[in-house]
DNA sequence: CAACCCATTACGGGTTTCCGTAAGGAAATA
DNA sequence: TATTTCCTTACGGAAACCCGTAATGGGTTG
């Protein structure tokens, strides 16, 4: 089993079950923080002292409170991480269960594991970690059941997030088109804009940007 | 202390810190339900065996799956607990921190404490189970500090939420008017209706329609 | 009953979205 | 080089919005 595992978590009432999963899996040594920044320092030090973690388990969204941080999410961790440590193997923790997010945690992030929090998610993040042990691969919580292969959500791109994220602070087409074009990301023409946003409007089925937005923040895209 | 109480909470990495809390206050009888529907059905059978609760602890968002449930909230499931035992202590235990929703758990459903899920919530948690057993009212954890009398967000009524739900759902103005209408809530005349949507742009701070619900739902108003 | 108040509704013009069509321009193909 | 194709941008009219102002109509007051 694992020897040497860092949990970053910030709620105390979660970190708690998955310590004991890890105790019961007799990992000798297991480290838990509240704050990506604090993760990502363990894991610096740890490689330094030539004691290397060789799992991490992380939540993906933390609450923000007083302290100001470098890190404000469990995928900034994570890409941190793969900076300084693109071996260490791990596994994502979280409520989350929109696949356009958790696919792009694997292809992008290259993560091993995803288990979704739920009403027996203890039993399969114990069962993630023993198959993570043995090198399989693209672990996914059984409640969650959308195949890799399908293309639909992977389309939607970081393009599309941009114009979805400066319609929902209330910018219009021709703001858009000037942000774009400060930024330099083409298209920036409004009519290309407004373009996709229809694009986006009939593949979500929305009758018009209110709605859009409304269901764009529903899938946690903005 | 507290000699019977019942533990309403979806997930499982969270409900066995809860548990383990009351374990340790020795709480003699501890019952744990993952959905709604089985929290109520458990408090009306304790009740025809006069072997009644004297706390709920309950979370106010529960995943839906496979199952078909009549409760699917925290609220619906507190709200249908007050008819058959009003005098039932209630505490919740979320992670929702706005201000609006938590006013309403306690003017509206009479909840004796909220503690919102953080890094220290499981001391909180406990804290305000003691607390609760000497009769103390309105506590709410240390993390959240606003004031009850505090009128900003009481003055946004079911009246805007309507109009704000209607259309986070893509209707046009003339579409709402009819709608309300249909369900008889005056005033529905389709400026009436734009001049209320103004109020809230204006409070809000919010450009446009499209911005507003994108506050709107960060606010978890709709 | 008339005068007034207040909330609701109606109206109108400017702006933005919405949606179809078409022009321009670059890369690929023949 | 000419043609095709695809992507980007431009244009224009209808619909929905945005926002100020005016009309309506029920309730209260003198």
């Amino acid at each position: 089993m694992f020897k040497k595992v860092l949990v970053a978590e910030d709620l105390d009432s979660i970190s708690i079950a998955v310590v004991q999963v890890l105790e019961d899996l007799k990992v000798p040594t297991i480290h838990h923080v509240k704050y990506c920044d604090d993760g990502l320092l363990k894991i610096k030090k740890a490689l330094i002292d030539k004691e290397p973690y060789d799992l991490l388990i992380s939540d993906l969204s933390f609450k923000s409170d007083y302290r100001k941080t470098e890190l404000s999410s469990g995928e900034e961790l994570i890409e941190a991480v793969n900076e300084v440590d693109p071996k260490l193997k791990k596994i994502v923790f979280s409520i989350e269960d929109k696949s356009y997010r958790i696919k792009s945690l694997f292809n992008d992030l290259g993560i091993n594991a995803y288990i979704s929090k739920g009403r027996n998610s203890i039993i399969e993040l114990r069962k993630a970690i023993e198959r993570t042990y043995r090198n399989e691969e693209k672990i996914l919580s059984s409640d969650l059941s959308f195949s890799f292969s399908d293309k639909a959500l992977i389309e939607i791109e970081s393009y599309d997030i941009s114009i979805l994220k400066l319609l929902a602070q209330g910018y219009i087409l021709e703001n858009i088109s000037n942000e774009f074009k400060q930024a330099s990301i083409t298209p920036n023409g409004t009519s290309s804009i407004e373009k996709r946003i229809n694009k986006l409007k009939i593949y979500f089925k929305a009758n018009n940007n209110v709605h859009l937005i409304a269901i764009a923040k529903d899938f946690g895209l903005v």
